[in-house]
DNA sequence: ACCCAGGTTGTCA
DNA sequence: TGACAACATGGG
C-alpha cells in the first residue's frame, strides 16, 4: 500500500488576497463539503483523486498534494478563481444602491463560488435536506470510504454513480443517509445510463438546466440552484434555504413570501451574479451579522402546542 | 422528550 | 395549484 508522502509546499498566485478566515468560509461554509480543517489554518481535502491540503499566504495560497499525483495545480486554479473572474461579478451587485448587500459584501470581502465538480456536488446536495453541514459532511465522507476509490491512507474519491447505482441496502444504511438513501440511488441509477451527462447539461442554459436537474430523484428547485452554482459555475443561480428565506425576510421586508418568490426577487434584484449575492447574505447570515429589521424570528414565535396532532382546516 | 437541520416528495383540498 | 405532514438521523 502506497504511503502519504506529501510534495513541497507551492504557492498559487490569486488575483486577490484571501485571509485565514475567508478561506475557512468558502472551505467549510456549506459549497464544498470535502473540507477538513487542521490546526495553523491549515486545509486537507480531497478534489476528484487528487488528495491536497492549502493555507491562506500572502499573495493567494500556498498548497501540496500526495506526491504522486499530477495536475492538482491546474484543477486548483480553476477552483479558487485564481484569475479573478468573480471579482467583476461582484462588482457588477447592485450594492451601491443596496446597504444590506454593501455590508454583507463588506462583512466577508473577496469571497468566492468555489467551481466544485458537479458530481461531487451533485452528491453533497443530494444529502443536504434537513441536515446541518457537519452532518452532511459526514455522510459524504462515509459514502466516499464505503464505496469510493481508495487513494491513501484515509482518503478516498467520492464513489461514482455506477457504483452508488448497486450500492446494497446495507452499504447505504452504513452512511446514516435516511430517506436521502432512496435520493442517491434513484439519480444513481438515472445518471450511470448518463455517463456524459455533465457535458451534457453545460451546454444548456441555466434555466433549463434548473430543469433537466430537477428531473433527478431528491432534486428539487434548492438543491438544482446550488449544484448549477456551485457544479456549474453558473454564478446567475439563486439557491433559496432557510438562510436565505430568513435573510431576506428580515433585511429586505419578505416576510411570508414563499421560497419560489423569493428565488424571483433574487433573480431580477440581484441580476447575473445573484448567486454571489447570495452566498453573501448566506454568510452574513449565518455570522449573526445581518442587520434584523426589529423582529422576525419565527423559532421564538412558534410555541409548542399540545399533544394532539396538530390541525389545520 | 422535544426541536431543528443549506428540502423533497406525496397527499390531501 | 397550493398548503402541509412525512421522511431518517443526530445533536443541542
Amino acid at each position: 500500500m502506497p504511503s502519504l508522502v506529501w510534495t513541497e509546499w507551492r504557492h498559487l498566485p490569486l488575483a486577490e488576497e484571501i485571509s485565514p478566515k475567508l478561506l475557512q468560509e468558502q472551505l467549510d461554509g456549506g459549497q464544498s463539503f470535502r473540507w477538513q480543517g487542521l490546526p495553523d489554518d491549515i486545509w486537507r481535502g480531497v478534489l476528484g483523486s487528487c488528495l491536497i491540503e492549502v493555507r491562506a499566504a500572502r499573495g493567494g495560497l500556498d498548497w501540496r498534494g500526495w506526491e504522486k499525483q499530477v495536475d492538482a495545480g491546474r484543477m486548483l486554479r480553476s477552483y479558487f478563481d485564481a484569475e479573478g473572474k468573480q471579482a467583476l461579478a461582484v462588482d457588477q451587485l447592485p450594492w451601491r444602491s443596496d446597504k444590506v448587500l454593501a455590508s454583507a459584501i463588506k462583512n466577508f470581502s473577496g469571497l468566492r463560488i468555489l467551481r466544485h465538480d458537479p458530481h461531487e456536488t451533485l452528491i453533497g446536495f443530494l444529502c443536504s435536506s434537513n441536515k446541518r453541514i457537519i452532518q452532511i459532511k459526514l455522510m459524504v465522507a462515509t459514502l466516499a470510504r464505503t464505496m469510493g476509490e481508495h487513494i491513501v491512507d484515509d482518503y478516498y474519491a467520492m464513489p461514482t454513480w455506477a457504483r452508488l447505482a448497486r450500492a446494497t441496502d446495507a452499504e447505504l444504511k452504513a452512511c446514516a443517509l435516511g430517506y436521502r438513501a432512496a435520493f442517491i440511488r434513484g439519480t444513481a441509477q438515472r445518471l450511470e445510463a448518463r455517463p456524459h451527462w455533465v457535458d451534457e447539461m453545460q451546454k444548456l442554459s441555466t434555466t433549463e438546466l434548473l430543469v433537466e436537474l430537477q428531473k433527478l430523484p431528491g432534486v428539487g428547485p434548492k438543491v438544482a440552484s446550488c449544484v448549477a452554482l456551485f457544479g456549474f459555475g453558473r454564478l446567475e443561480s439563486f439557491p433559496v434555504d432557510t438562510w436565505v428565506v430568513q435573510a431576506l425576510a428580515s433585511a429586505y421586508q419578505l416576510k411570508r413570501w414563499k421560497p419560489e418568490q423569493l428565488a424571483e426577487f433574487g433573480k431580477t434584484h440581484f441580476g447575473a451574479s445573484a448567486g454571489l449575492a447570495q452566498q453573501y447574505l448566506f454568510a452574513s447570515a449565518r455570522a449573526g451579522l445581518l442587520s434584523v429589521a426589529t423582529d422576525v424570528k419565527p423559532r421564538t414565535l412558534k410555541r409548542k402546542s399540545k399533544k394532539s396532532p396538530k390541525r389545520r382546516g
